[in-house]
DNA sequence: AGGCCTATGCTTAGACC
DNA sequence: TGGTCTAAGCATAGGCC
C-alpha cells in the first residue's frame, strides 16, 4: 500500500502565514495545551486557568477547579471595592456580542457541571 | 561508567502524594505548559493567558500579548460599570498579602517590558 | 473544527547538583 | 526551585476524512 504520511516534520517557530494551516495548528496545539494544563492540575492539584482566543477570535478556556475560582484567587489580592464577586457573574447574555455570548454560555455550562 | 538513569518512566494520572515530588513535577510541567502556550501565540498569533498557582501557593502567569490584554479582552464582554479598566491597575502593593504582592510585582515587571 | 493515522521530534520522570 | 543528563513516553505535522 502507498505510504500516505511522512510523519511529523519540524516547523520553524514563526508565525504561520497560511490562514488555513494556522487555524489547524491552533486547534491541535490548543488541545495539547489544555490537556497539559489538565494533567498539571490533576497531578499536582494546582489551580490553573487558561484563556485563549483563536485566530478567528473564538474563545476557549480551561480552569481548575474552575476559571471563576482561579480568576477570583487572582483578583482576591485587591480589597474589593463595591463590585460583583466576579465580573462575569450574572451578566445579561443578551447584552453581549456573539463571541461574548458564546463565552458566557460556555462559562454557564462549566458552572452547571459543578 | 555507571548507568545513572533509567530514563523517563510512565506515571499514573492521579494526584502525586509526596509533597516534594509534587512540587518538582509542578515546576517542570509548568515550564512545559508555558512553553507550549508561548509557541501557540507565536505560531498562530493567538491571544492566550495562563494563570497558575503552585502547590505551595506561588503564582505564575504567562500572557500574549500580555496577561492584562487577554483579561481585558475576556472582560470586554461586559458593558463596563464604573470600575477601573483592569482590577489590577494601580492597586497599592502594600495593601496586598505576601503572595499577592509578588504577583503584583511580576505584573509590574511585565508591564515595564512592554 | 475535530478525528484518524504514521513517523518522528519534543517533553519529561528519575537521579543528582 | 531551577539546571543537567538519559532514556523512553507522548505530542504533533502532514495527509485524508
Amino acid at each position: 500500500m502507498k505510504k500516505t504520511s511522512r510523519g511529523r516534520r519540524r516547523i520553524a517557530m514563526e508565525a504561520i502565514e497560511n490562514a488555513a494551516a494556522r487555524q489547524v495548528c491552533f486547534s491541535k496545539r490548543r488541545a495539547g495545551v489544555f490537556k497539559k494544563a489538565a494533567e498539571l492540575s490533576v497531578l499536582c492539584g494546582a489551580e490553573i486557568a487558561v484563556l485563549a482566543f483563536s485566530p478567528s477570535g473564538k474563545p476557549f478556556f480551561f480552569g481548575h477547579p474552575s476559571v471563576d475560582s482561579v480568576l477570583a484567587h487572582f483578583f482576591s489580592a485587591w480589597p474589593a471595592p463595591p463590585r460583583p464577586h466576579h465580573p462575569l457573574a450574572g451578566a445579561p447574555v443578551q447584552a453581549l456580542g456573539r463571541e461574548e455570548s458564546q463565552l458566557a454560555e460556555l462559562l454557564e455550562e462549566e458552572r452547571r457541571r459543578k
